[in-house]
Formats: C-alpha cells, structure tokens, sequence
DNA sequence: AATGGGACCTGCGCGC
DNA sequence: TGCGCGCAGGTCCCAT
C-alpha cells in the first residue's frame, strides 16, 4: 500500500492517539513480521514502556519508545496499522495499550516488518535512503535527477534516490508533468525536471490532505478509507480515456512495475 | 551504472 | 459453483 501520503497520515494518527500510552503487552499473532529479534526479547523492550514520540523516514515508520530504544515499522506492499478496541482482519501483531485499545499491525501478506533499533539512524535501511521529497527545493531535485540515466519512473521509486514515492505517485507526477514514464532522466530538460517536481509536491501534498489513496486493503489509522483513490489521474485506469485529452490510457511494464500513462499527453 | 528476474507472502478477482 | 491463474501499493539480492 503505502507510500509516503499514507504513511504520514498513519504518523499522524498515532501522534494524535497513541503517544503518551504505555504499550501493555504485545500478542503476535504471526511472528514472521518480525525481523532481527525474538518475541520474548522484544517484549522485553517494550512491554510496560510508553510512546513517546512517532517518526515518519520516507516508508519507514519509528516509534520512539521511552527508556527503551525504537520500534521500527515498515509496511511494506499490503501492511496498515489501525488503533481500535477490537483485533482488525489480518492483524499480525497487536500492542495492547493501557488505555484498552489496540495498535493492530495487519498485513495480508505477510511481507511486512517489525524490528527494534536502539538506534534508528543506524539502520541500513535508514542509511542508504535518499533524501525527503520535501526537504528539496526545485534546484536540488533538477541537480539529482539531471546527472542519472535511469528512466524516470523507476527512479523516482528508488527508495536509496528519492525517499517516500512507490508506484501510484510515480504514476501521478509524470502524468502531471506530461513526462512519458519510460524517458531517461538526463535526457529531461530543466524546464521538464521542474515540473515533475512541482507535481510531486502538488500531488503528495494533496493525498495527505486526502489521508492517501485508497487502492484495495489500504486503510488509514482509524480503518477508514483515504479519499485520494478518487483524484487518482492514470494509476489503474488503463483502457478508460485520459482525464485530459480522452486517449485511452495504456499499461506497460516499466522498471518491472506495471505503469499506466497516457501515449499522448506524455512524452 | 542500469536493468531484469526471482524471492518473500497471501488473497482477491477474473475467466473458463 | 469451483478452480487455476495473474496480479497487487515494496525491497532486497543476484546476474548480466
């Protein structure tokens, strides 16, 4: 699911409802999630703790744990996290906080993880990401991208490049810019590299505000579905007309991931 | 340096 | 109705 819109609304869901509980007793339900650690030792480390602070790192979400250290949770392709009194469809591991409630970690496939860090900086994941899409300005992200030769989709999905964009985003910044998908990023010009990254600020800034997109089990912190699904311009609509010129929007692969752009608004 | 394929996983929707 | 297949928002690792 989850890429940097949704993991910011789930951030700030926490912020809102969890920090500041003390994290009773975790039940796993699936050990699997866990990376790095048994469940007794992690147990160890944070049962009877309070959340003190959440950390949003491109998809990486870092609970900061009081006393302790850093639960480290990535979500992968199909993880959420929802805050309820009840066990959610496919929790996977579940805090049990003092207020009664639960942080279910759900996950259909399993390909999530869950790990703790005393120190988060360090974790390779951590050290090898790009920067924050909005910690640059426009001069910095023409500089980044106008040295690589990669196609610019996939590049803007690397996660050691550019931290936070997945595969809808992608998608959604070079359909806004009018960049065909597959064009090398040292061929775009200036003027082209500008504004696919004034999209990409437009477009994460908008699926925040939207609490991200809802394609498929994406939920946001309380369950509830992002309205950004709906403001989605070519991500899965191939074969329907494209919103601006009514060309049908076609799907390839691209960088290994299915892509849909419009043959002729982007180029 | 860039790209492609496979692995990790489950479950959903579709076509027959 | 039932079954097999393809596909899915991510990342890592290996080979070329």
């Amino acid at each position: 699911m989850p890429e940097l819109p949704e993991v910011e609304t789930v951030k700030r869901h926490l912020i809102s409802e969890v920090v500041g509980k003390t994290i009773v007793s975790v039940v796993y339900r699936d050990k699997r999630l866990l990376k790095g650690i048994t469940t007794k030792k992690f147990s160890e480390l944070v049962e009877g703790k309070k959340i003190e602070r959440i950390i949003r790192r491109g998809k990486v979400l870092i609970l900061g744990i009081k006393e302790s250290g850093f639960i480290i949770i990535h979500l992968r392709i199909s993880g959420w996290l929802i805050v309820s009194k009840k066990e959610e469809k496919f929790a996977r591991v579940l805090f049990c906080l003092d207020d009664g409630r639960f942080i279910n970690f759900c996950d259909q496939r399993v390909l999530g993880e869950l790990k703790f860090s005393f120190n988060w900086q360090d974790l390779p994941i951590i050290k090898k990401m790009g920067q924050e899409v909005f910690d640059l300005d426009s001069k910095a992200f023409i500089a980044l991208f106008g040295n690589k030769k990669s196609k610019i989709k996939p590049l803007l999905m690397d996660q050691h490049f550019l931290a936070g964009i997945g595969n809808i985003y992608a998608q959604e910044a070079v359909f806004c810019a009018g960049v065909h998908p597959g064009r090398q990023s040292n061929d775009l010009s200036p003027k082209e590299l500008s504004k696919i990254y004034q999209c990409l600020k437009k477009i994460l800034s908008k699926a925040i505000e939207k609490k991200g997109s809802s394609v498929d089990t994406y939920r946001d912190g309380e369950g509830k579905k992002g309205e950004y699904a709906e403001l989605l311009k070519v991500y899965q609509r191939q074969n329907l007309p494209c919103v601006k010129c009514k060309t049908k929007i076609i799907k390839e692969t691209i960088g290994g991931r299915g892509t849909c752009f419009c043959p002729r608004c982007q180029n």
